[in-house]
RNA sequence: GCCUAAUUAGCUCAGUUGGUUAGAGCACAUGACUGUUAAUCAUGGGGUCCUAGGUUCGAGUCCUAGAUUGGGCGCCA
């Protein structure tokens, strides 16, 4: 019988005197003459437990007295409470062994570590303070995301990985193939001949599940695809990675004020969730990683999200004594330095919606001005863009014509069109970056942290 | 992709104007210690100063190129 660190914090109080049996990995062990301290953490707890041990009890004292920090061991003892001490509870060893030793060059040690350093050893950062909690984190949000949607009636749709589209916008893809790079086969205008390839076209990996969602969308009403995107840009900041992992709900009768409606209580329900099954976490997070991130996400909570016009955010940009290298303009994106600004402006998560046509995706919906889109971005501090989302052009003419206007080839999405020819309405959804969501909850600044083994331009390891 | 900074012990860092044998804390090893919790104390071992060239009587230190990493920016349905 064993027990996990977990269940005894739970539990210690019924457990007084009782044997118990834990499995773990040493934290630090710190040995006097005749007894020492080991504290084990099996990392099913953030806290780690205190394991006393005796060489009135042990045959093999000497030996555990040098169990070095990483070594996996077994300790069998009695579950003593110890309300005086700092710990409320210690196992006093009755038996200790070691499963597996730690070399010398245990590269983790009791003390600080850069995050550089901890990249580097990516294999054994999460059993440091800070990627445990980061990943259990990473997990229980994984989970609150499920059960927001499926509180909802939303269906999840496994939108796929491999698609043959390279029609969703500019961004740059991974390429799958199973052509002999060395010596492809050539069509007669001597490029490379994919109707020789695996899948008889040219393939490539997903950037986003949204159309495939749509698909869903005008099936189910409301649904959701999670899970990995990826993007071959040569990106080289914190906030981008070249896999990673993205929500996309897509909702039927639907248009883009529900959008944002739904974007706001799931970005609240995250919130509330992971304060309510990860508080340790989240307390550690504002000690060590972010002074005030409690407060900063109590505020969000607790207010309606700023909603403008992209024009209304432009002219707010222009009105601001702060210079900027780049000059706000109302027919342009934002710049970095800008969407800071405004996060700060606004003081908190802000919606900017009806963007000009022209800087966004075929597929939005035209307005009435015919000169911007039903499109939303929530920006967010630290975090820039965190979601960004938009109701869907379901009337198949302006469709066509933007697809026109825009270079997007007709044939691959002529099923996407179907969806417009038989039974069209009104939809909407949005795109959220996952790893985004949850560096904004952990304060961690760096998308490499909260990534288990990340990939990003030249680096592929693990 | 652009700009910028860094690279010295397992880790975090110091290293003076270019000049003797490159240092500290932690980690590791040995020992002391009857309640420690990043324990403490004593002693000891541990170095391709990122790589390749160059300048110099002499380079961790100066120059050139490259690699890797950080930060800023760009790219980003």
């Amino acid at each position: 019988m064993k027990q996990s660190v977990r269940y005894l914090l739970k539990n210690f109080e019924a457990l007084d005197q009782q044997e118990v049996t834990v499995y773990g990995w040493v934290k630090s062990n710190r040995a006097q003459k005749a007894f020492g301290f080991i504290n084990l953490n099996d990392g099913t707890a953030f806290d780690t437990l205190q394991v006393v041990y005796e060489s009135e009890f042990l045959d093999n004292f000497g030996s555990v007295s040098k169990y070095r920090v990483g070594s996996a061991i077994k300790a069998k003892g009695i579950l003593t409470l110890t309300p005086n001490r700092r710990d409320p509870f210690e196992i006093k060893a009755r038996e200790v062994e070691l499963i597996g030793d730690s070399s010398e060059d245990y590269p983790i040690q009791p003390k600080r570590h850069t995050r550089e350093f901890l990249r580097e050893n990516a294999h054994l950062r999460p059993r440091t303070n800070l990627f445990n909690a980061v990943f259990r984190v990473r997990s229980i949000l994984t989970h609150a995301i499920h059960s927001f949607f499926q509180e909802r009636d939303f269906i999840h749709v496994a939108t796929p990985i491999i698609t043959a589209s390279d029609a969703e916008g500019a961004g740059e893809t991974f390429g799958v193939s199973m052509l002999d790079i060395k010596n492809p086969p050539l069509t007669e205008a001597k490029e490379i001949d994919y109707s020789k390839d695996f899948f008889q076209k040219k393939t490539n990996l997903t950037v986003s599940g949204q159309l495939e969602a749509e698909a869903f969308a005008l099936s189910f009403r409301d649904v959701y695809t999670f899970g990995p995107t990826f993007r071959a840009e040569n990106s080289n900041t914190k906030t981008h990675a070249s896999e990673f992992w993205m929500l996309e709900p897509e909702i039927a009768f639907a248009d883009l004020e529900d959008d944002m409606d739904l974007a706001e209580k799931m970005v609240k329900y995250l919130i509330k969730y992971i304060k309510e099954k990860a508080p340790k976490e989240l307390e550690f997070f504002n000690r060590f990683v972010e002074k005030g991130l409690l407060k900063k996400l109590d505020y969000v909570l607790n207010s309606p999200f700023v909603r403008v016009t992209h024009h209304e955010a432009v002219k707010a940009l222009k009105e601001a004594k702060k210079k900027f290298e780049n000059t706000p303009d109302f027919n342009e994106d934002f710049a970095t330095e800008h969407e800071k600004y405004l996060v700060k402006h606004f003081g908190g998560p802000v919606f900017i919606y009806d963007w000009p046509k022209n800087i966004k995706a075929f597929y939005m919906r035209l307005n009435d001005d015919q000169e911007t889109v039903a499109a939303m971005d929530l920006l967010v501090p630290g975090s820039g863009e965190l979601i960004g989302g938009s109701q869907r052009e379901e009337r198949l003419e302006l469709l066509e014509k933007r697809m026109k206007e825009m270079n997007v080839p007709k044939e691959e999405l002529q099923w996407y069109l179907d969806l417009r020819r038989y039974g069209s309405c009104k939809h909407a959804g949005y795109g959220m970056g996952f790893d985004r969501m949850l560096m904004y909850l952990t304060g961690i600044k760096n998308i490499r942290d909260v990534i288990p083994f990340p990939r990003t331009p030249r680096n592929c390891e693990f």
